[in-house]
DNA sequence: TAGGCGTGGAT
DNA sequence: TATCCAAGCCT
């Protein structure tokens, strides 16, 4: 008796191709038809893309295009202006890697994006998904492009049943398989939109795809389930203290983060050690013990909570006013009212910067208004 | 090789 | 509210 796969018609890539003409997305950073694209628009925007929604990087590309408008005034930047346009957007180490590369390309490459495989993968941030993504999609090079939605809908096609991140060669393998040697570019794009509008993780449209006949998932009904994953370690709580100092004139004390590992060369408000040991129900007194410098501390009401990728973060704020000639701690210094939001400051200390202003807001409106 | 590394939106 | 997850890379 023949299997389920036995029965099924191999992926044809051009039933796939003749979909993505139709339905392809129409993205900031993607050529038109007729284009040919831009090796340094593919290159940012596949930087952005990882582990990042078309959503999240779409105002940042714009945004960076602004202000690098090619590779060469990217490199030419300091990194401190990069990670200041990189703020919020996560995954810091990109923004320190793309600097990087940018570097890399004007002295390895005299400016102009390599287009081998190979080359691309020597570059800092540029791993084996977005060397084959600017292969193909900026110089239509026959590479295997294999990202998150490819193996999703690769992983449903073949049902494969390894768990990720193990299958991932297998995957790649597969998709090596059924891809095709003309429109290399347009087969890579093709594959991710699909994943990303009809293959969904959840709820796929099934009835809307271009390759439901040969998938052996749909045919045996449990597309859902795959790709197979590993249950995941969960995620611990880590707690630790945020110290707010403001100037009378408004200016708050910050400083910079080591240049590499978490929040790597952001601005940080002074924050004490963050551990699952730290108690904030403590003493005040205690709680005070790694301020930057000494003052009258006040413990804002209510607490900063965030949520990193693998620990979540909650911070007590204490407060103080010093004297407008107090000089910054080492390593800190003074950042202006009006210049805070410039700052590198990443999303969980704009949330601490809120806290306190919120905290400090009704008092100066109110006073203000007298 | 498995864990470090952000964020915000969807369900 | 809790969980998952989005065009991964680096060590």
């Amino acid at each position: 008796m023949a299997t389920a796969a036995e029965t099924l018609p191999a992926p044809d890539p051009s039933a796939l191709l003749a979909w993505y003409d139709r339905h392809r997305r129409r993205l900031p950073w993607r050529a038109e038809a007729d284009e040919r694209a831009d090796p340094y628009r593919v290159w940012l925007s596949e930087i952005m893309l990882q582990q990042t929604t078309v959503k999240a990087a779409g105002p940042y590309f714009l945004r960076f295009l602004q202000h690098f408008p090619d590779v060469a005034a990217l490199a030419a930047s300091p990194l401190e202006e990069v990670l200041k346009l990189w703020a919020g957007l996560g995954y810091y180490s990109r923004a320190r890697n793309l600097h990087a590369c940018a570097q890399a390309v004007m002295e390895r490459h005299g400016g102009a994006f390599p287009s081998a495989e190979v080359d691309l993968l020597a570059l800092p941030g540029v791993g084996p998904y977005t060397a084959a993504a600017i292969a193909a999609i900026a110089f239509d090079r026959p590479a295997v492009v294999v990202d998150g939605n490819v193996e999703r809908v690769v992983s449903r096609l073949f049902a494969v049943e390894a768990a990720m991140p193990g299958a991932k060669p297998r995957l790649k393998a597969l998709t090596a398989t059924i891809a095709p040697a003309k429109r290399p570019g347009d087969f890579a794009q093709a594959t991710m939109d699909l994943g990303a509008t009809i293959c969904t993780p959840r709820k796929p449209a099934c009835a809307l795809c271009p390759w439901d006949d040969p998938c052996l998932a749909r045919a045996r009904g449990d597309q859902e389930s795959f790709p197979r994953k590993a249950a995941k370690a969960d995620r611990p709580t880590r707690r630790g203290v945020a110290y707010w100092v403001e100037r009378p004139d408004g200016a708050a004390l910050m400083r910079s983060r080591p240049p590499r590992g978490l929040l790597g060369g952001m601005t940080e408000p002074p924050t004490g050690v963050w551990s699952e040991t730290v108690d904030l129900a403590a003493p005040l007194g205690r709680l005070a013990e790694e301020a930057p410098l000494s003052a009258d501390w006040r413990r804002l009401p209510g607490v900063v909570t965030h949520v990193f990728s693998h620990f979540a973060l909650d911070l007590a704020v204490l407060a103080a006013v010093v004297p407008q000639a107090t000089p910054a701690p080492a390593g800190a210094r003074w950042v202006a009212r009006r210049d805070l939001d410039g700052e590198a400051l990443p999303s969980v200390f704009r949330k601490v910067v809120a806290h306190a202003r919120a905290d400090a807001g009704p008092a100066r409106s109110k006073s203000a208004s007298l």
